[in-house]
DNA sequence: GCTTGAAATTGGAATAATTCCAATTATCAG
DNA sequence: CTGATAATTGGAATTATTCCAATTTCAAGC
């Protein structure tokens, strides 16, 4: 798992910014999210993970998924109470929420418009300061065929 | 907690709906998430319900709780990876969402007007049956002073 | 009122994701 | 290189919740 040199660029910075070092884990654990498309546990990250960097401990995924989350470089999801699930956070602004197949057990994104994050916004009362907005959306969808190994999601 | 003779029918009628039995321990339950307007755990409840069932287990709010949900009668509310919060269901069709000061702890209703939740449903592939809708903001309400008992919440 | 089978409750043990901790190791500045 | 600081590590601890087997309650028919 090799980060590309933009993405690297972008980690270090942002740990930078919080006085954060950037180190093999951090960056192998940020390069395995960021080009993880199915919302992987904490779980699925330290086992792909360990494919480059095999003697990682399962507290420093933990450890650096926390930082990488607050340095707003991936996101945190949780359905219910379920494992958390992790991803990458797009491009500062876009907005998308969550849908999970109650079925499959997988995650889409669903991007959500300039125009939805306004109206959402103006139902708050305006003294509620707004850090972290979590849509998330269960059900099925029918057009999702149960995958033969359940062991992927 | 005496439970209204409209909500008793309520509580009846929708567990009967599934075959299940009203018992003291469930409607005491309900009784205690219906006057709640603090969004309690289920610790919380446990400690409510104590006062007038004194003798009911952990066990059976967790599992009251459970069927409480399952029959549309209170809500489950989960922030982050902290304990789940229940709260009544609303009437039919009424939507919220929930605010979570992350200063006080304390949790808001917002109201979801029905344009809102139409927008919402606009946004998803049309293959996708929505079964449930969790929308939670957290950030700080600067209208809210800190309690002076913090275990309140 | 009794009997009986199903459903509900109970206390305590078990689970599992996550966090904590103290010891070791890596990193950066000077 | 060296010291100071930050990061990592393995294993123990935490904790909300679930599981389980044993008991109790219930509703319905006799």
């Amino acid at each position: 798992m090799m980060l590309p040199t933009q993405a690297k660029q972008t980690l270090e910075s942002a740990l930078a910014e919080k006085g954060l070092r950037s180190t093999r884990q951090r960056e192998c654990v940020f390069a395995v999210v960021a080009a993880s498309e199915d919302h992987p546990t904490a779980d699925a990250i330290y086992s792909r993970v360990r494919e480059s960097l095999s003697g990682i401990s399962l507290a420093t995924v933990y450890n650096t998924l926390e930082t990488l989350v607050s340095c707003g470089l991936i996101r945190q999801v949780n359905f219910e109470r379920e494992p958390s699930r992790y991803c990458p956070s797009s491009e500062t602004g876009k907005h998308h929420a969550h849908f999970h197949c109650t079925r499959s057990g997988r995650v889409f994104d669903i991007h959500l418009p300039d125009s939805f994050m306004k109206d959402l916004e103006a139902l708050l009362p305006p003294m509620f300061r707004i850090e972290k907005i979590d849509l998330c959306i269960s059900g099925q969808n029918s057009g999702d065929e149960l995958p033969h190994d359940p062991g992927q999601i």
